[in-house]
RNA sequence: CGGGGUGUGGCCCAGCCCGGUUAAGGCGCCUGCUUUGGGAGCAGGAGAUCGCAGGUUCGAAUCCUGCCACCCCGACCA
């Protein structure tokens, strides 16, 4: 067990919480319900932007940066946007500060009152779209496939780390297009980016489907998701992908002319993930000894921890492991060599537990004898996950545990899932599992925002999302007993 | 924004009710020696204007008032 790191089964928050501390990924600062993310934390962080980013690319995008202030008046030209936000923003209204009277510090200088209050922003698409209309006048202007890595404020009320925190980085995707169907291609093929990418490096298996009106973005159409599920049993979003429609192209007067010569209004897209992916990440494969990281996500893949007694034996350990740190990094492994002699090998174990490093290499004396080395899998922890093997071939055969461990962490994920997901057919029953087992729950409902808002009133459950791979299937809606075409996803959500 | 709780060396915290020597202990840190296949042992050492600002008092970590921050529980949300 993790030393000092609470159960799971005991507190589960508490455990998430100690894990983000203990793992050394994140900590809370001086600032109210905002993060400081650590450098471990971060390399994570930086290791999901890499492949995102070069996922975009991929699909045609590129990368731009639009100004973190928003003016009031572009923040209200989208009505349904403003109601989504208002509650939440951060408002600069001066520019300046001058000493204070009693000469203790500093005040706000009344003089240096904007003109106009800045929105810090909580999302970019109205300054996004006031700049568009400047960048489109013909459809040869079209599509626009532009993404920014940025950091919003929303100013919530409680925040957990990296799960809802006031300030936090993310990346938005904000496209322009010449047709509806183009747009709605983009929104669900960005969906489907961020499902592959979720699925297959952060090893956490996804449903992919839509929100229902009630759950979707200010000022959208249609809202894709993602959505995960977390070992107590609760569901997090973990990106969304936005059809905008033509909303934000009539509110900022974005219009192309078409090839026939006729003004058209642009559609639209948004979509983005943020660091709240390093609270899936954490909930979905961490255990009671710490952070389980799957290893394309692994800073440090492969631990190598000496063991000795004399400077002799050290010499001679770190001999090989210097020659297998090199191998390892030829085949693109990164390997950290621990040869800190001031922390014993047990400590060692016990740290690069708690971070999660996919797998640790032991090495001592009776090893260098035996050409040997322990080899012990983060996955799985104790005496199980621990074999001797040859050093004759080490580096492949690392290299196929790597891999294997990144399968096994998302079909143990698939496997945690299917046994959590339950069908019912009646609202007793719908509450019933919801208060014994949680996960995702499949039930019909008669598509009304007012049975749904009555559900979430007496169940705290909401509905995830309408599933986009899932075929009909004639039923009965479980609150009002109305004729439903198929089931949706209820779950109590982070 | 409502209800509850907590602020004491870098971290965890005792002391506070009932004011009065040098603010106790553990972790960590520094030095030395001994250790080393799962978070080492011993000895010595450094480190604190007790969250901030007022007040009461001969005297405040302790009592009073105000403020600030953080945590937990609710309403809102990625």
């Amino acid at each position: 067990m993790g030393k000092g790191l609470t159960k799971r089964s005991e507190n589960y928050s508490e455990w998430y919480n100690q894990i983000v501390s203990k793992a050394d990924l994140a900590e809370s600062s001086g600032v109210r319900g905002c993060m400081v993310i650590k450098p471990y934390g971060f390399a994570i962080w930086e290791k999901m932007q890499a492949e995102l980013d070069r996922m975009f690319k991929e699909t045609g995008h590129q990368n731009a940066y639009f100004p973190i202030f928003i003016p009031k008046s572009y923040f209200s030209k989208e009505a349904s946007h403003v109601d989504g936000f208002a509650k939440e923003c951060a408002i600069v209204t001066h520019y300046r500060l001058k000493n204070s009277e009693d000469g203790e510090g500093v005040v706000v200088d009344p003089d240096a009152k904007l003109e106009e209050e800045l929105i810090v922003r909580p999302t970019s698409e109205t300054i996004i779209w006031d700049t568009y209309r400047k960048w489109i006048q013909s459809y040869r202007d079209l599509p626009i496939l532009v993404n920014q890595w940025a950091n919003v404020v929303r100013w919530e009320m409680r925040t957990r780390l990296f799960l809802r925190t006031a300030e936090f980085l993310w990346q938005e995707g904000h496209t322009a297009h010449e047709t509806k169907d183009e747009a709605m291609a983009e929104a669900e093929q960005m969906l489907h980016v961020y499902a592959k990418f979720v699925e297959n490096f952060m090893a956490v298996p996804v449903l992919k489907g839509t929100k229902t009106e009630s759950e979707r973005f200010a000022g959208a159409l249609e809202t894709f998701c993602i959505e995960a599920l977390m070992q107590d049993g609760k569901a997090l979003q973990a990106g969304t992908s936005h059809f905008l429609g033509q909303n934000f192209a009539k509110a900022f007067d974005v219009k192309f002319a078409t090839k026939e010569g006729a003004q058209e209004y642009v559609w639209a897209t948004s979509w983005g993930v943020s660091t709240r992916l390093m609270g899936a990440l954490i909930m979905t494969h961490s255990d009671d000894y710490g952070l389980v990281l799957p290893p394309k996500l692994a800073p440090i893949q492969v631990v190598i921890v000496p063991i000795y007694k004399t400077p002799e034996e050290f010499e001679s350990i770190s001999n090989y492991a210097i020659v297998l740190v090199n191998e390892l990094k030829e085949k693109g492994v990164s390997v950290k060599f621990d040869d800190d002699d001031n922390k014993r090998a047990g400590w060692k174990f016990a740290e690069y537990e708690m971070k999660g490093v996919p797998i640790r290499l032991a090495i001592g004396p009776k090893d260098i004898d035996q050409g040997t080395v322990e080899l012990s899998r983060r996955d799985t922890p104790g005496k199980e996950g621990k074999q001797q093997v040859s050093q004759n071939g080490l580096a492949d055969v690392l290299c196929r545990t790597l891999d294997e461990i990144q399968v096994g962490l998302y079909s143990r994920a698939k496997e945690f899932r299917a046994a959590n997901t339950t069908s019912v057919d009646t609202y007793e029953e719908f509450k019933q599992v919801l208060k014994e087992k949680g996960g995702f729950i499949l039930a019909h409902w008669d598509g009304t925002p007012e049975t749904e808002n009555k559900i979430k009133e007496e169940t705290k459950a909401t509905i995830r999302c309408e599933l986009m791979d899932t075929e009909d299937e004639a039923g009965v809606c479980i609150y009002s007993g109305n004729p439903s075409a198929r089931r949706v996803v209820f779950a109590i959500a982070y």
